[in-house]
DNA sequence: CTTGACACAGAACGTATGTTCGTGTATTAT
DNA sequence: ATAATACACGAACATACGTTCTGTGTCAAG
């Protein structure tokens, strides 16, 4: 029966707190009852308890005067994912790439809001980040300063995807599309008027991300 | 105490319904009590009263399985903006601008949803529109096939804004920084290794709109 | 004047909902 | 061994909640 290791998520933590976020984001949060039958609890009780636990956590919020007021406290508004910016991105620039699980609780410093129907299928909020461009080395790709690539955490892609690679050899960071052939990387620009580079299979090559989305914001001065 | 004129909405149901959009929309639907009380109505089954007919008038559904579960029909969700692609845009091809006022309540063949966040202060909903880019012919703009470019109705600019402008001359457009300059245009390529061109005053140029953002999307096979 | 649709109030009823309490059972610490 | 702790169940209870039924006043059509 698994106690728990002391304050940690055990799977009755994760089931509660994977329900009441997808009820919260569907509008209409749940009842404890109706958490204990999602989350295979039979007394109410009990859930009371877990509920109790993840509001200590600082994980949900209630409100006592109203029925159904459970929400997660990381606000992840619906229909929108607030995507960490982690840092800067330029050809001279090692890239920040997050470890496997960062805390999803953690304050968000800075981030991009996209909508969810923009991104691929129901991508796990964990995997996507974003960087922001610094300067113009990365106009070969179609990039320019101030834009904001994000990124899905990769260290491998298929032919045909943009990646983000870490050049060892050069020092250098950049964006390609990525194609394995028969002796070598083919590294592709995405302006069609630049020739590839290529690179031996033998040569280190580090892929750090999959481009998946580039949002570019411009300024327009008050109509 | 004023009657209702015929299937018209009174005072009362628009109370009912900003309440039930502004709950909704904090993530914590009403109660039948709670609207009741916001709206002024001392009679629970006088709420249910206007339910119904808010329902038949089909600005909201319930799901009477679960208490508090009522929900504006509109889904007007507050976090995104949905612009309407209203086609392509390529070197060859004129724009296409919407009318001053086309309704917005239009069914929405084809559109980008984006985070309000991401749009300069609080654009009007009405002023953006969204066109995809169809073929090479704006890499001058560090913009790509496929890429949406979302645009917000202008027929003149500031100087450093880009714009999309239809140039009656060349049978072209193009998107370009634009600058006012002593006798003539400056169109600036946003990719910086490339010359402007100049076009005098004289010279025919439509402004079409006012670049906001640039969107691209890139395809990331299943991990 | 009567009729009926409309807008509203109040009460009653059954179920939903959240809290609390008592109990039991492993596991861990002393 | 004993006590403390973490985890779990079920019952009981007061209140919240949604539905339904009865009644009242207003207004326009007949």
């Amino acid at each position: 029966m698994m106690a728990r290791t002391r304050r940690g998520m055990t799977e009755r933590h994760q089931k509660i707190m994977d329900f009441i976020v997808e009820r919260y984001e569907a509008g209409f949060p749940p009842s404890i009852r109706e958490i204990g039958e999602a989350a295979g609890i039979s007394s109410t009780s009990v859930v009371t308890y877990y509920l109790k636990q993840l509001t200590e956590m600082n994980l949900i919020e209630r409100d006592p005067k109203f029925s159904r007021a459970v929400r997660p406290t990381h606000v992840s508004n619906k229909d929108v994912f607030r995507i960490p910016i982690l840092g800067p991105i330029a050809a001279g620039l090692p890239i920040l790439v997050p470890d496997a699980q960062v805390a999803y609780i953690g304050d968000e410093i800075n981030g991009v809001d996209v909508a969810r129907s923009l991104l691929p299928e129901r991508e796990k909020a964990r995997e996507l980040f974003a960087l922001q461009v610094q300067g113009d080395s990365m106009i070969d790709a179609m990039i320019n300063d101030g834009d904001i690539v994000i990124l899905k955490r990769a260290v491998e892609a298929r032919n045909g995807e943009m990646v983000a690679i870490w050049l060892p050899e050069k020092d250098e960071t950049t964006l390609k599309y990525f194609f394995k052939e028969k002796n070598h990387y083919r590294l592709q620009p995405a302006n069609p008027t630049m020739s590839p580079i290529f690179i031996s299979k033998d040569a280190p090559l580090e892929i750090k991300g999959k481009v998946v989305m580039v949002i570019r914001k411009l300024e327009t001065t008050a109509a």
